[in-house]
DNA sequence: ATATTTCCCATGATATCCCAAATAATCCCA
DNA sequence: TGGGATTATTTGGGATATCATGGGAAATAT
């Protein structure tokens, strides 16, 4: 899981240390790391290869004249693999750094099956609207149940 | 269950003894420890993995333009995986401290399947109002036995 | 040839490990 | 029941390892 935030440097060769974590999270599985564009937002999305073949799977299930094929097929084009160097930095291509109009900070947000990458003043200011709205809006539902479990199991799950 | 308070001190390298009964609870399972920061409140949530478990897939199952994912990926990008050093004790980055407004004392208040970690005196003061609401607007109407609650429930507890 | 990327090693900051002291809780026997 | 001993727990500090970062040199491409 991708859990927490980091913020790391670009140097003035555009290098990028992707945080020791998220990277033990993709060895563990010997899985590259892949980024694309996010859809919604203004930063880049980075997840293993599970998540780019979900994806995919997606848009060979669907019409492929519809448009939300359209809209998955850029995410797709957008993707790069990305490597890393002996000490686990990555090079971002101008697009990307554009893109999420990054200069030489980059803060990483883990979002459990995926991580984005912002600019940390644009990532804080979005921090805070989303806890003014909890404090007003209350937390989302979640079925947070664990009451209704019968006895004896365990919980596996992860 | 997590139950009881506990005050431990912080020590000039920043690192926090775990409360022993707390730890218990977690190592019966093998569980480790999260923590993030709370959505509503200046104090920082504990809990074990399957907590973190539920909102991952909260989010997998949701709209993801929805305001509600925002908000529930802001608690995972703030969740750390806690590692705890050979005593128990585990390292609280700054932007805890800061969030919670640590300084050299952490009151440990556990209720039930999660824990909360305040300022002392914050909590102290917080205790006291919740004391004389109940005193004077009376009790919130107590259901024990909860396994029956009706679907649609949104369960605002946290 | 010139610019860019990749590899390698150095450095400082910080987290982790390991052992010891202090404090608090528990036990046991009178 | 009391008090001394034993154990569990918290706290402290030094040594060690990890990580982010920076820069030079080699390799690759333009």
């Amino acid at each position: 899981m991708f859990l927490s935030t980091f913020e790391n440097r670009i140097d003035k060769k555009g290098r990028l240390s992707v945080p020791a974590p998220f990277r033990a999270v993709l060895e563990r599985r010997r899985d590259p790391l892949y980024l694309f564009k996010s859809l919604t937002e203004p930063c880049l999305e980075g997840c293993g290869p599970e998540r780019i073949g979900q994806i995919v799977d997606a848009i060979d299930s669907m019409d492929s004249l519809s448009a939300e094929v359209a809209t998955l097929q850029t995410m797709l084009s957008s993707a790069q693999e990305m490597k890393l160097d002996g000490e686990g930095r990555m090079m971002l291509s101008g697009d990307f750094i554009d893109f999420a109009e990054l200069d030489d900070m980059a803060l990483f947000a883990g979002i459990g099956r995926s991580f984005q990458i912002w600019l940390p003043a644009r990532y804080r200011e979005r921090e805070t609207a989303a806890r003014s709205r909890a404090r007003t809006d209350g937390l989302p539902s979640l079925r947070l149940g664990g009451a209704h479990r019968p006895p004896g199991d365990t919980d596996g799950r992860r």
